[in-house]
DNA sequence: TACGGAAGTGAAATCGGTTCTCAGCTTCAG
DNA sequence: CTGAAGCTGAGAACCGATTTCACTTCCGTA
């Protein structure tokens, strides 16, 4: 909840609320979340609107998602690891309940001395609607 | 080895060669492949070698890969796939041995009615070097 | 050898998302 | 109240990716 975050300054806070209404899943580009905050503070900017994305993921707050092929990056609240899946054929980007491994992730960073912080699985194809 | 693709125009050939020397692991951006083709062909032109890179792609000759956080895409010769790991201080990329296991795929791909074609696995964090 | 269409080519323009700049504003500690 | 730090909006700048367009090359067919 936005609630557990604290200390924002009301835009961001505002940007927030937008990204944990669209909801997991809802996969929102910075274009989308700008459009909706606008609804809410008429005046927001879009360059606060992208500043606030960058922060809220730096806490932690939300996922920023670069799918392959996909023209923008995309937003979503953060929730438990999992993949993504894009059609080539509508754009259209799905969640795939899918992640490395932690096992696998540790034996990786061990071998080549590195510390992973983020994993990204993203797959790409085509949906059952576009055969 | 190049010699494995046919009929390409010389242009296409030109770049497949570059790519191809740069070797597995390599990571190059169209822009470096650019400054090695005119090192052969010093009148190819940037969009040519755009071109190319989309067709052996589609070829299956080249991987094209987008590493979320990276400021460019970058290629290397096609080979077994395996996942990547970009560090959040210098920015280097390099492979890691990792893939979904393939009966994974089949059965995500199953469960959700969708045609998995590319897979890919990017981490972030830290290398050894940037502590 | 001519011909004609298809494909390839280079330079430059364009596009779209992201990021930066800057001047003004708000907030808050002291 | 005052000053510093941080926030804000509008627009410009940036940069990689892609498209456009006019020209050339290639290749099969008479």
């Amino acid at each position: 909840m936005s609630s557990t975050v604290q200390g924002l300054p009301p835009n961001y806070r505002t940007v927030l609320d937008v990204v944990e209404e669209a909801g997991p899943g809802s996969h929102v580009t910075a274009q989308e979340i700008w459009v909706r905050a606008r609804a809410l503070r008429p005046r927001i900017g879009f360059a606060t609107v992208h500043r606030g994305l960058i922060r809220l993921h730096e806490l932690g707050a939300v996922m920023k998602i670069d799918v392959a092929g996909g023209a923008s990056a995309v937003y979503e609240p953060a929730a438990s690891p999992h993949a993504h899946f894009r059609c080539t054929g509508c754009g259209a980007i799905t969640d795939l309940q899918y992640a490395v491994p932690a096992q696998t992730v540790r034996r990786l960073a061990e071998r080549h001395g590195i510390a992973i912080e983020r994993e990204a699985v993203t797959f790409t194809g085509r949906c059952a609607h576009c055969g």
